[in-house]
DNA sequence: GGGGCAAAAGTTTTT
DNA sequence: CTTTTGCCCC
């Protein structure tokens, strides 16, 4: 007898209209257009790096590659999205799921698949940098470590020393020595602490952010089938950005690659900017020597910013070291207009100047606000700016340091939600009991240790929380809004071991507790309930818990906000406010780079710790090469004479070291002065 | 667990 | 000079 046997086939893609030849440069087209292996794409700024890899990823399609083998690695969400958006565009394949995305919303794939061979529930919880430190702290006290005693250092600075362990994937004893040398006698509590730490995730249920990239690496270590499913599922690996991967990254790149090397790069190793994070450019500077019969292509041409620009920029990186030799040709014609070197009296008068000469630009030359950046070092350099554009109604759009997911008002919402899904979740448990009246720190472990304790944490068909919870002890003021906790706790479960989906959660939440207490707890209660809209608003758009918990840590700030707001209307026509480091691949119009004053940029830390090769100071000579390289026409470069410190009085600020190695026909200067204040 | 007071920081950059 | 943290006491 006949055996039956069906093969799934996907549906062919179908073929895009791009003329490669006509779309692209020659070496764009080489690189686009190469065979299987590893190529290492090196690219200067503004030389379509983007175009170039959403190209090869039309071209394989085109080629008859399913998009589902296709594996493209990016670092930011916003990178990412728009590079999908990009290939959509170019190639329709509705049929198919081409899967690819940032290192980390990857990683979490596929540890949901396999989260048991690691000793995890596919439920796991992801913890931001506030969850972790909260665990951290339980992790260090059950370590019985005298932190007073021995000035130990606090969970922040703990969790920064682990996490530059793991991405750097090197000894604990090295990293002290050579980062924090007045810690090296600490050395056996903090490993003991990070014994226990690594035992209380696996407890919880929980990961933080570098979990989703180690454990995906120990995956595949301790799994050769598993890898080999991978390796064969992403038999093209496509890497962005690949200048700034760390150790892990890099490992486990080589990893997914390894036995087909159909794998390419691209980079520049001038716009390294997150060594402080462990990212490597070693391995952009070694890929050619790791991955043998590697093909080297550059592209030199500069497509986004006219030459005035390009010629500053090249100047500004000239004075690094360590850095390929790349000679950017300009692409544009000439704008003459030189990029402007303007020194004002103060910080209120930068921010005035901003302003004035947005409207300007936007009144006389018919630019539109969302064609003009503003960037700055550091988050608080923004403050003036800010007010002065609130002042004269100049609209904009901050990235600001905090996520939308990690505001206080949002992360209480979710925790219950967390918490329905991962009952192993103490952080989130102890988080939401904290808001009840009269519960602090250890009326909250009291609480924690009756849960772990009773039938209801280990039963996976739990359908009641109040069943078991309104027999805890609990202090008599917080009795009765203990009791509407687990009730309202009762309506996110399914009553089948399960949770209902995340709108449905929403109002249960909303309604049964949170908006009484908000009303109570917070002044700004209406902004916050209407964030707490946007988020019901968008938890629509899920039937499945661990899905849209992922997306709210995962998603950077912005990017929820952004997705929102597509849906809304296309008001949009904004001023950009950000930090270099999160415009990184970004290009505007007209860009406004202010607090150019050194110890502000470079900033002082670096300009006062660094080592003899003057790494530091390099890579933040390479930020000043990513702000410059973001402007397309105009760019203006700025720092305030003095600066009105709030303790340390007047300050005289000396321009910034970068301008001062600018050779002085790059740039024009201006002479700015008040009329009236 | 929270109020009250005194001492000590405080100014990177992020998935 | 402010804001956060640390400690004591009720």
């Amino acid at each position: 007898m006949a055996r039956e046997y069906t093969v799934n086939t996907l549906p062919a893609t179908p073929k895009s209209d791009i003329n490669y030849a006509a779309d692209l440069n020659d070496q764009q087209f080489a690189a686009v257009t190469a065979p299987p292996g590893p190529s290492l794409v090196i690219a200067g700024a503004g030389s379509g790096k983007t175009r170039t890899l959403t190209y090869r990823v039309a071209y394989l399609l085109d080629n008859g590659i399913y998009a589902a083998n296709i594996l493209l690695l990016t670092f930011t969400n916003k990178a990412s999205r728009e590079m999908l958006e990009r290939v959509e565009q170019l190639v329709p394949h509705d049929t198919q799921d081409l899967w690819g995305g940032t290192f980390h919303s990857v990683g979490n794939k596929i540890l949901r698949r396999h989260a048991e061979e690691l000793g995890f529930e596919k439920n796991f919880s992801i913890m931001d940098r506030e969850d972790q430190k909260e665990l951290l702290t339980t992790a260090i006290a059950e370590s019985g470590i005298n932190t007073k005693e021995l000035n130990f250092p606090k969970p922040d600075v703990v969790a920064d020393i682990f996490s530059l362990v793991q991405n750097m994937d090197c000894d604990m004893a090295e990293l002290l020595e050579w980062k924090y040398p007045y810690f090296e006698h600490h050395l056996e509590p903090l490993q003991k602490v990070q014994e226990k730490y690594e035992e209380k995730k696996l407890a919880t249920n929980s990961m933080d952010f570098d979990d989703l990239l180690i454990k995906t690496l120990q995956l595949f270590q301790e799994n050769p089938n598993i890898c080999q499913y991978y390796q064969k599922q992403f038999e093209w690996v496509l890497v962005d950005e690949y200048q700034d991967t760390n150790a892990v990254q890099s490992d486990l790149i080589d990893m997914l690659a390894a036995p087909h090397n159909n794998i390419m790069v691209v980079g520049d190793d001038a716009q390294s900017i997150y060594s402080w994070r462990g990212a490597d450019f070693q391995n952009i500077l070694q890929f050619v020597d790791r991955y043998e019969g590697a093909r080297r292509f550059v592209i030199e041409t500069n497509y986004r910013s006219v030459p005035e620009v390009l010629s500053l920029a090249n100047a500004a990186i000239k004075p690094n070291r360590a850095q390929f030799e790349k000679n950017l040709a300009p692409a544009r014609p000439d704008a003459e207009e030189l990029p402007a070197l303007i020194p004002v009296q103060d910080v209120r008068l930068q921010a005035a100047f901003v302003a004035q000469r947005i409207l300007e630009l936007v009144d006389e030359e018919g630019i539109e606000f969302s064609e003009i950046a503003v960037l700055y070092r550091a988050h608080y350099h923004s403050m003036e700016v800010q007010m002065e554009f609130t002042n004269r109604d100049i609209p904009f759009n901050i990235t600001s340091g905090l996520r939308f997911f990690e505001q206080a008002h949002i992360k209480d919402v979710a925790s219950f939600i967390k918490f329905a899904a991962n009952r192993k979740d103490e952080v989130s448990f102890k988080r939401i009991v904290k808001m009840l009246p009269g519960v602090g720190p250890g009326t909250a472990d009291k609480l924690w240790n009756q849960w772990v304790a009773c039938p209801g944490y280990k039963d996976e068909k739990l359908a009641e929380f109040s069943e078991h919870m309104l027999d805890f002890k609990v202090p008599t003021k917080a009795k009765e809004p203990f009791a509407q906790f687990a009730y309202t706790m009762d309506e996110l479960l399914d009553g089948k071991g399960g949770t209902e989906a995340p709108p449905a959660m929403m109002p249960s939440i909303i309604e049964g507790v949170y908006d009484d207490y908000m009303k109570a707890k917070f002044p700004n209660y209406d902004i916050r309930r209407q964030d707490l809209r946007q988020l019901e608003r968008y938890s629509q758009d899920f039937t499945d818990v661990d899905e849209f918990l992922s997306q709210l840590s995962l998603l950077a700030g912005q990017d929820a906000v952004e997705a929102n707001k597509q849906k809304k209307s296309n008001d949009t026509d904004v001023v950009t406010l950000s930090s270099v480091h999160q415009a990184k691949g970004l290009e505007y119009k007209v860009v406004f780079v202010i607090w150019l004053a050194d110890g502000m940029f470079p900033s002082k830390k670096v300009i006062e710790h660094d080592d003899e090769d003057e790494s530091g100071l390099e890579e933040e000579r390479r930020l000043f090469y990513v702000a410059v390289t973001r402007a397309e026409d105009q760019l203006y470069l700025m720092y305030p004479l003095v600066w009105q410190g709030s303790y340390t009085g007047e300050v005289i600020q000396r321009p910034s070291r970068f301008l001062e190695d600018l050779p002085t026909d790059l740039t024009e200067e201006w002479k700015v002065g008040a009329a009236s204040w």
